[in-house]
DNA sequence: ACGATTATGTTATATTGTTACAAATACACC
DNA sequence: GGTGTATTTGTAACAATATAACATAATCGT
């Protein structure tokens, strides 16, 4: 993301929080942006060390928390199959979305595809589920990857 | 999953090992059963403590490496949103499966819907990605707890 | 039987995440 | 502005998950 997207993308949360009355503290902002300015996921100790050129002592604590509060939020979402954050492409709107990682340049795309989305609900419907969360990550090769190694 | 079922997936893991030429040893056969055996996921700690009534001082690498051999033939799958494994439910034929994980009893649920199958591949076909390890892990309330807590 | 490969034993350590309690800050209300 | 309350942050210790490194043992093909 670059610095322009990144303002929008600050300004955009600023907002949101404050439609909803919760407090984007500085910490809480210095992590969004960590996450926003890296072009990969980050783990909550790589945040950590990152940290460090923003306050004092940062302990685990202060990342998770400032993590905890992001991702309810919807600011931010956690791969799980890495251990790390990202940055949400789109806070503006709640969504269900899916992560495509390539598992050799290690980038992530966040894609929000309504037919998957419809059909994951056709499927947990089929057996009354009632989801509240959707894990939807797909490990693989990303385009670039697959045509630098074909060649 | 009851004794006769046990018996009946342990001789087709063994058969499945047998034709693909690997080994299907006691350790790798004993974390198979105890996670067949349990009616909920198991993580690799949680296995460890079960492996002491097998083998004398089950130390971490035990676990992981049986665990690591029984998910590259497709006998567990992980889940990654709960760090614990569970044994596969088809482990006949090779399948991308999804998982409705109760946030409220812990019941986990595999099911393997084409229609979520086909819309992830379109998905990812649509940006060139290449997916080879498809992770869908629903959370939320299954049937059982939406009911009982309706009453 | 021999050498090579595969599997296991063992110790230590890395990585990820949480608990518990104290101090500080921000907020609502008078 | 002061006061009590709720929220946020600081700090130390620790729990849970996973891996590295190297030695020993079992298995397999010849």
């Amino acid at each position: 993301m670059n610095n322009k997207e990144l303002i929008h993308l600050l300004a955009c949360a600023e907002a949101l929080c404050q439609k909803r009355g919760v407090r984007l503290t500085d910490q809480r902002r210095s992590v969004l942006q960590l996450l926003c300015l890296s072009n990969k996921p980050l783990s909550a100790y790589e945040l950590l060390d990152q940290m460090r050129s923003v306050v004092k002592n940062p302990a685990p604590p202060t990342i998770y928390r400032a993590l905890d509060f992001l991702l309810e939020q919807g600011l931010v979402h956690k791969l799980e199959s890495l251990h790390a954050y990202v940055g949400c492409a789109h806070p503006d709107h709640p969504h269900a979305s899916q992560f495509l990682i390539c598992d050799n340049c290690g980038e992530v795309t966040e894609v929000e595809d309504t037919s998957v989305a419809k059909s994951l609900k056709a499927a947990s419907k089929a057996v009354g589920f009632r989801t509240k969360r959707p894990i939807v990550e797909l490990l693989g090769t990303c385009a670039h990857c697959s045509a630098k190694h074909e060649k």
